[in-house]
DNA sequence: GGGGATTGTAACTGTTTTGTAACTATTTTT
DNA sequence: AAAAATAGTTACAAAACAGTTACAATCCCC
C-alpha cells in the first residue's frame, strides 16, 4: 500500500521539505517545480494517489492544473500562501479536496493528506455498467472484452456521468464540471459529446435524455 | 433538499452569527449552546446532515461529542479557536471531516460545509404521495415501481403542486410560477397540463379542482 | 513548423414539446 | 329544465429541442 504523492511546488526549499517529510512518513513522492512539467508528467504515468499543489506556479498555475488532475482521478490539496478567501472558495468549489494555507505545520499536512487518501480509497478499482467496464487507473474502457477508444473529453464526460450516476445532470453542470465554471461555450457542445459516447458504447438508452434539462446515466442499483 | 445543520457553540454571538448566515444560505439550523444539551438533543432526532462543533464547550466538549455524532453518522466540522496543531491533528484523526480555525470567513465555512455535505450525499430524498414516488435528484417519477414519463412542463407543474401541497393554487399563480410573470397566455393552458398529469398518474382525485379558482394537491399529512 | 489527433461549433435534420382551439362533459344559475 | 358558465379532453401545428455530422481551429508531439 505504498502511496505515490505528487508535489508541485516551485520553491525548491519548500518542495524539498515537503518531499522529505512525506518520505519519512512512508510515501513515495514525485516532485515537480513547475506546472508545465507536472502536466506533461501526468500523461505518462497516472498512478498518483494525491497531488499537493501550489497555486502560484511558473508555467501552468494550480487552478489550471486542477481539471487535469481531476481527469486522472487524482485528488488535489492546494497548498499555498494565497490566504484570501476568494482563492480558497475558488479552489474548493472547483473541486480541490482541501486547501492549506502556508505556513503550515507538516503534521497538519500529513493528517489532512491521510484523510484525503482514506476518502479516496473507497473507490472501486473497475467500474462495470452493463457490458461496459471502465478502469480509471488505466483510463481505459472495454465493451464485451474489446477496448473502445474514447477521446480524452469523451472519457472525462463519461466519468462525470459515472460519478453522478442516476442523477439528472444539467448541461450547465456538465459544462462546469468538465470545462470549469468560467468556460463560455455553447451548451450544445455537451450534446455532441454525449452523442459520441452513446454511439461508441451503444448506449442510446443508458444515457437518458431529460428534455430541456440535460442527461442522466441510468444504472440499476 | 433542505439540509439541517447542527451548530454547537457556546459563545452566543458566534452561534447567532453562524446560524444567521446558514439560514440565509438556505439551511435549516439547530443551535445548541452546550455539549450536554446537544448530546441529549441528538437522541431525539437524528436527521442532521452535518454538525459544526466548537471544541471548548461547557458540559461535554467537542472531542467528547465527536464519537456520539459519528454514531449517528453525522459528519463533523470542528470550528474553534484552538489553532494549535495538536488539536487539529487530534480532531481530524478522530474522524472530524474538517477543522476550521477561528476567526474564519463565513464564505469559507459555507464552501467547506458544502463540500462535506456533498461527500455525505448518500441520502436520497424521495417524495412519496400515495403510490407515486418522485425523485428530484433523478428528475424521475415512478408509480407502482414503473417509471411514468412526464414532459418537462408537466414535471415542473407537478413539483409546484408538491411544493404547495394542500394549498389552493390559482391558475394565475401556476402561470406565474411556471412561465414567469411576463407570460401572456391563456389561463386554460393550465387546465390542459393538469389534465395530462392527472391522466398519467391516475390522480383524478389527488389534484382537486377548486371551481372558479384553480387546483389543489391533496396529500394526507 | 508540420502532421495527426482532438474538439468546439455551426448547420442541417428529425423528433418532441406545448399552447391553443375546438369540442364535450359537467356544474351552476336562472 | 334550459341556458350559461366552467372544466375536461384531445388533436394539431408551430416552435423548441435534441441527434448528427462535417469542418475548421487548436493542440500536441516529433
Amino acid at each position: 500500500m505504498n502511496r505515490n504523492i505528487l508535489v508541485i511546488e516551485d520553491e525548491p526549499a519548500i518542495n524539498d521539505l515537503i518531499c522529505m517529510n512525506l518520505e519519512v512518513a512512508g510515501y513515495m513522492v514525485t516532485p515537480f517545480l513547475d506546472g508545465e512539467k507536472a502536466s506533461a508528467g501526468l500523461a505518462r504515468h497516472h498512478e498518483y494517489d494525491c497531488a499537493l499543489v501550489d497555486i502560484m506556479l511558473p508555467g501552468k498555475d494550480g487552478f489550471a492544473l486542477l481539471p487535469e488532475l481531476k481527469n486522472f482521478n487524482i485528488p488535489v490539496i492546494f497548498l499555498t500562501a494565497k490566504a484570501d478567501v476568494g482563492s480558497k472558495v475558488k479552489g474548493l468549489k472547483d473541486g480541490a479536496e482541501d486547501y492549506i494555507v502556508k505556513p503550515f505545520e507538516m503534521l497538519e499536512l500529513l493528517v489532512r493528506l491521510e484523510k484525503v487518501l482514506e476518502r479516496h480509497m473507497t473507490q472501486a478499482e473497475v467500474i462495470q455498467i452493463g457490458d461496459v467496464k471502465i478502469d480509471p487507473q488505466q483510463r481505459k474502457v472495454m465493451k464485451n472484452g474489446t477496448e473502445v477508444y474514447l477521446k480524452p473529453m469523451e472519457y472525462d464526460c463519461l466519468m462525470m456521468f459515472v460519478r453522478y450516476q442516476n442523477k439528472a445532470l444539467t448541461r450547465e453542470q456538465l459544462l462546469a464540471g468538465l470545462w470549469g465554471q468560467e468556460f463560455e461555450g455553447e451548451t450544445r457542445t455537451v450534446d455532441a459529446h454525449v452523442g459520441r459516447i452513446r454511439k461508441k458504447l451503444d448506449w442510446q438508452d443508458v444515457i437518458k435524455t431529460i428534455p430541456k434539462i440535460g442527461y442522466r446515466l441510468e444504472v440499476e442499483e
